[in-house]
DNA sequence: GCGCTCCGCCAAAACGCTTTGGCACCATGC
DNA sequence: GCATGGTGCCAAAGCGTTTTGGCGGAGCGC
């Protein structure tokens, strides 16, 4: 029922080979006749079937993205880390003429039916059955965050600078008065939270301070931070400033220093990476590292569709800016040291 | 590179033609023949390109869904209401054997290139480009909530019973000793925002007791919510709880609330529809209706499959139950009137 | 033994596009 | 006048399926 190329070469009184060379900038077609196709095309409303095009080309202009460590019926979690990427994603990928299909964890025999070009993995562990089906099969797979361990399991990453960024957190919770920062992080392998383990580390080691560290075994939501955080409240010496790696833990550690009868940010500070609403509007707002989540998604589909359309990908390591957002609950303590 | 079904005919030593009838239960295979070549296909691993059947067939496998209300770079917004809802129909879909693709609000444009089966649109206002676009090519349309002031332009649609929910929520209000809730819902031509406010409206009058409605015109998020409701608490009289038919309305209102100086829940008692993580997080704990989202997507990618695939559908409007969670934010009033 | 029906299978057409190879024409250089 | 090269266009092959129409053989009733 829509046009196909035939209607329209019959219009253009040209052959469909011309049609498609005048539509595609391929082969060779005088400007006059190129002007006389598209004009023709334009009135009918022709669009090149998806499948046949798709059929002789063996492009499914697909791609697959996963977002690693979530079950079998989450397609997109509930973070607005992942929404946010997702969004950045999908605009790309429809600029540049592809369709993102979400595959959940765990569910690589759906696959098949479902042919990508390439995929998307966020927060690779490295075990992904996604990632070794796309390589069989010669597809290009990008990451954002880097697969621990093996870069070379990707064909390309996007990432932040998370060294720098922990840096950056805990420089800020020392200039604003705060002695004894602890880390809260996840127990996955995940590039990022290896990144401010190192960092944090590093920093501590600097200046002869005694690393404190929190790390979230089960779920990473906002109750088993509050749990975690709880318990390194506990300890003797306890920490002043908590800098979490995640938004949901930033919560849960506000909860349980307000829990503990301690005060944000009189008695304890708080930062956490991944800045998103929910942090502006707690009480009181959450100072956070704004990691720029759709424009991780953005950039990893644009390098995904270099590497699937076979381009000389110049940068294959793309590195994103992250940004200090100051709010009250790093504003300092009530007693400085 | 991957087989095709001229390999599984060669391996089971048949023609192709017999492949594809035993493979699709289509023709006449004798039980033997057919064993034969689904143990090939097993072997060889093989799956129909997707491409070549739609070709033929006609078919995508491919539904379009479209969050009403969103900008055009929002294709997954952060509620995760619509997180869950996409996340059940994403696993419908999966089961069905066909794939979401997800289209922002005021991007038709972009639509013809990628054909589509069916659509599902969130949250209908009824001038959604898509519904157009898909009616005039013949395919179904699904919505989730129906369009308000003209049912007939979606070809089905799975909705809450709001009516009840809300008479629900404002006779547990009642019953733990509010006297003057009032309603706190959104400006946009929504049908659950209609129900609500029908059903208030209802509910107020039986009583003899004068309606107070907090309308939101702007954006649906904490900050609007807040400014409302800010200004219903100003009224003479002013309500002993709110009634609010979203879940980023009801935390606006908490922190209103607070602002004013009042307690929940013992000045102001608080119900909100759509249950969140971030109400139960809240501060106190928000009671809410929980309007069962993923039950929403599955139900919805369910029908929607049916109309693409003509089967007699039997039910094309579907309503899924609601649940009222009791949390703190309603547990009565401090000073019962 | 003959005609009929049903069964099991297959050849070939069709879906709509891209791409290869080639043909006719014209201009250029010798 | 003849090879050479470039230009503008096209016919046809091929991508991997589904589906139509048909063909031989077996079984059945008479």
């Amino acid at each position: 029922m829509p046009p196909n190329i035939r209607d329209v070469a019959r219009a253009a009184s040209v052959s469909i080979t011309t049609v498609s060379h005048a539509l595609n900038g391929k082969g060779r077609v005088s400007e006059e006749t190129r002007q006389r196709v598209l004009r023709a095309a334009d009135e009918l409303g022709y669009t090149a079937n998806v499948h046949a095009r798709g059929l002789v080309t063996g492009r499914a202009l697909t791609l697959a993205v996963q977002i690693s460590g979530f079950g079998r019926q989450t397609f997109v979690p509930g973070s607005a880390y992942f929404t946010e990427l997702l969004n950045g994603a999908y605009a790309m990928a429809l600029d540049l003429g592809y369709v993102l299909v979400l595959i959940p964890s765990a569910a690589e025999a759906d696959l098949n039916r479902m042919p990508a070009d390439g995929a998307l993995v966020v927060d690779p562990t490295g075990h992904e059955a996604l990632m070794e089906l796309m390589r069989a099969s010669g597809a290009p797979v990008v990451t954002t965050g880097r697969v621990p361990s093996n870069e070379q399991l990707s064909d390309g990453w996007v990432d932040n600078d998370h060294p720098a960024a922990a840096h950056a957190a805990l420089e800020h919770l020392r200039q604003r008065g705060y002695v004894r920062p602890a880390l809260l992080t996840t127990a996955r392998e995940l590039s990022y939270s290896l990144d401010a383990q190192e960092a944090y580390a590093r920093w501590a080691g600097e200046r002869g301070q005694e690393p404190i560290v929190g790390t979230i075994e089960g779920e990473l939501d906002v109750d088993e931070a509050a749990e975690v955080t709880a318990s390194l409240l506990r300890r003797e010496p306890a920490p002043d400033a908590l800098y979490s790696t995640n938004d949901a833990a930033a919560l849960g550690a506000l909860r349980a220093v307000r829990a503990a009868g301690l005060s944000v940010p009189g008695d304890v500070g708080i930062v956490g990476e991944m800045d998103t609403e929910a942090l502006r509007l707690a009480d009181p707002p959450l100072t956070a590292i704004d990691v720029m989540p759709a424009q991780l998604g953005r950039e990893a589909v644009g390098l995904l569709v270099g590497l699937v359309e076979g381009d000389d990908v110049a940068r294959r390591r793309i590195v994103v800016e992250t940004e200090l957002i100051p709010r009250t609950s790093s504003a300092g303590p009530a007693t400085p040291a």
